[in-house]
DNA sequence: TAATTTTATAACAATTTAGTAATAAAAAAA
DNA sequence: TTTTTTTATTACTAAATTGTTATAAAATTA
């Protein structure tokens, strides 16, 4: 762990004590902070104290409340990632069928190592959940490998939108053609020519370019290359 | 800037006073510690003494050492980021031309606001070289927005693309064929029936996975949908 | 086991993509 | 201005993709 990083809060509703004891002691080894309940009414209150809490690992079988029941509770007081503990086949396919929105489910026994992964899966996914560029009124989103141009959806090929993303990541910085082409094409691949990409450049400003014959997301800088246009990073 | 945070060390290679101790302490508002030295001799004894340093902004002219020259005797030091300050469109050219490796370069006058964008945008891409899934053998970048197999290049479409990634991102989390056509395809397209998906999995089986008749990373869900096998997200 | 449901596979045609080659336009140099 | 160099555009075909339909296979249920 880093100097100073801030520590995850994990809330635990288990009513089976060796369970929720153990998996306490486990994530707090691991540098989580752990806040452990045993029933429904007790996890209200703790999350109602504890808004900021990173995950929550819910029990299905509680003795005051069905997990089923509680998931809603809980995510009206705050929209928390929730993890299923699931005794049975019987929960998990209550718990695939219902859709719900449930970040994921683990079925009882399971290793806490297995369960630590699929914590931290959960959490880069919330955490991270932004990985878009926007480029004038262009967006690019890495998650979805999907190209907005003003909110609607561009249709790029594989190809033009690894090219386009070449740049994306590496604005400022004026690409050759032969760079490009070696960054985006197989290394395997038979020769290709270089005017092969100046005519791909032109089929990606036609697509993302409000005045292809004017560009001002893809920059031409003569007798070099390529480079992007001045852009910031979305939040 | 969050508490505990670690401070980001930037190296300042620049003769001109009024343009050095501006841009420190601009620099230092922004939160970044900022070592500033007027020379080459300098700046190499800098370096030496400060390998952790995140990024330099190197200037061109400098009394003792021509800038370009300076610079590979840096990158021998540590393998850091470097911006190059020119002055001149000459330079620019240089710089561009070379192709030695700049990480960025930023024209005189320049405004502080904008070097400190150019700034994030490097130590954004260098902190941030990685992002990729392993699953089994194959490998998603989503930076190069490519899929390896055992580190070979898979050719996927762009469909094909997104809807892995669509995996990826939602590991452990079962999806119906139609919950991944709302993700994947576009909202204002006219329907497609969800047997579609059924056969992009099998092409996307035929490519990724070892045995196709025997899928590990794209897992049937009978009844519900598909989900991805149990994965590890790489470093 | 037989019937039913669900998923996998194969085959097909309209459309799109990938790459090349030839020509036009624009910018730079002479 | 004229010539040369570089980039943009157009047009073209082989190959690949997309989405459908029909059929086979597998799993589940009766």
């Amino acid at each position: 762990m880093e100097l100073g990083e801030i520590m995850e809060k994990i809330l635990i509703i288990e009513d089976d004590n060796s369970i929720r004891e153990g998996l306490k002691y486990y994530l707090e080894q691991e540098k989580y902070e752990v806040i452990d309940v045993k029933d429904g009414s007790q996890a209200l209150l703790a999350l109602t104290n504890n808004m900021n809490t990173s995950i929550v690992l819910l029990d299905i079988n509680l003795p005051d409340i069905n997990g089923f029941d509680l998931f809603p509770r809980l995510k009206r007081i705050v929209n928390v990632p929730i993890i299923f503990l699931t005794a049975s086949d019987l929960e998990v396919s209550i718990v695939r069928g219902l859709d719900m929105g449930a970040d994921d489910y683990i079925t009882k026994p399971f290793k806490a190592r297995e369960l630590l992964s699929r914590i931290k899966t959960v959490l880069r996914r919330v955490n991270n959940n932004s990985n878009c560029f926007n480029i004038h009124n262009i967006t690019i989103d890495l998650n979805q490998a999907k190209v907005l141009k003003n909110g609607k959806d561009v249709m790029l090929t594989a190809l033009e939108y690894k090219i386009l993303l070449s740049f994306a990541l590496n604005p400022n910085i004026v690409f050759t053609r032969e760079k490009i082409l070696a960054d985006v094409w197989d290394v395997e691949e038979e020769y290709v020519s270089d005017n092969t990409l100046t005519v791909y450049i032109k089929r990606i400003r036609e697509k993302i370019e409000d005045d292809p014959t004017n560009p001002k997301i893809i920059i031409t800088v003569r007798g070099i290359g390529y480079k992007l246009g001045d852009y910031y990073v979305g939040e």
